[in-house]
DNA sequence: CGAGACTATATCTATGTTGATATAGTCCTC
DNA sequence: GAGGACTATATCAACATAGATATAGTCTCG
């Protein structure tokens, strides 16, 4: 369960609100780790329940009361076994584009051209909104690092295709 | 959905039952897409409710009685349009991978190094058993390569995060 | 002072996903 | 012919995730 472990790595640092997770996680961890109210409020409850997190209640600054969690000693101690690789099942990866464009054969050769294209251009997009986002500290920084690599890869590997798509519709396509 | 669009891309090749569906996905699709058996069947009754596939009967070459999934017309015309991506929602990406090492300074600099390493063989050996599986055709041995190339961005990123960690390690390390 | 943006928490429903377990016939090997 | 490996389907419970919606106070700007 990794949401419950990324939430006491961004707690590790500072106190938070639910809230505040929320936009961390949707700022620096963009395509590592996100998750929606629905998930997060009842986790920090269940991390509560386990020790990890305890919670204060401030009047608000601005808007509702706040809900302020600050991770407990057991929390860095569970932290830490997880960033060591200690726990963690293998946690099944999966991946969207690559899945989608593994059956591009259902599609005829020239429909296929405009899709690559079209995937290459969403992953310049989100390479750029990678680079040109809010900058992280420390490791997060790093792991945004890693993402943006990843993303280039996959394009590399998009153009590629391409590439090899645009020859074999220009060339007379021998039936094999 | 993709799992349902992935059952339809598989079917597209051939009619196939719900244990067939799992061996290749694991070893055609491993590290894009897979399920268990509890999602497959289900999902296959559905695909089936919807007029994507139909089902014959089959009595038993070997073991229980086979439930041969074929994909209809409808199903392909379904197929098409998700790979075109005219459907599909973001989909949330998420690497447990990177999520964890981005928290890494919750370790001392010492056991960084150890996990670092780990992680790279591990990257390794995921790389090598991709590369050594059974082969597949088409795109879909594209995908598998994409799918290295990813593994290989990530592996060499881990790589250089090691050798600051091996130089950040070895100097005075100077409180800032 | 009213509109709209922002901060916040909370909850519901539906669906996706994992892991475990039960059942059972067939084939191979010793 | 007994045991074990393999083929197959099926279902359960638990948990993860997405998306939508309700509520409400505060701040800013015109």
């Amino acid at each position: 369960m990794s949401l419950s472990h990324v939430l006491l790595g961004l707690l590790s640092d500072q106190p938070r609100t639910g809230y505040e997770l929320e936009r961390v996680m949707r700022a620096e961890l963009d395509s590592i780790w996100r998750a929606e109210y629905s998930q997060i409020y009842p986790d920090l409850a269940r991390l509560r329940r386990s020790g990890f997190v305890f919670l204060r209640v401030l009047g608000p600054r601005r808007g509702p009361r706040r809900n302020v969690y600050r991770i407990t000693a057991a929390g860095r101690r569970e932290l830490r076994r997880w960033v060591a690789g200690r726990l963690e099942a293998p946690a099944a990866e999966k991946d969207p584009t690559l899945a989608r464009l593994a059956f591009l054969d259902a599609l005829d050769p020239l429909e296929r051209m405009e899709i690559l294209l079209a995937e290459e251009r969403r992953l310049s997009d989100r390479i750029t909104r990678l680079r040109t986002a809010s900058p992280a500290r420390g490791f997060r920084r790093e792991a945004r690092r890693g993402t943006v690599e990843k993303l280039e890869a996959t394009r590399r590997w998009v153009r590629s295709l391409g590439q090899q798509t645009a020859r074999s519709a220009s060339t007379p396509p021998k039936k094999k």
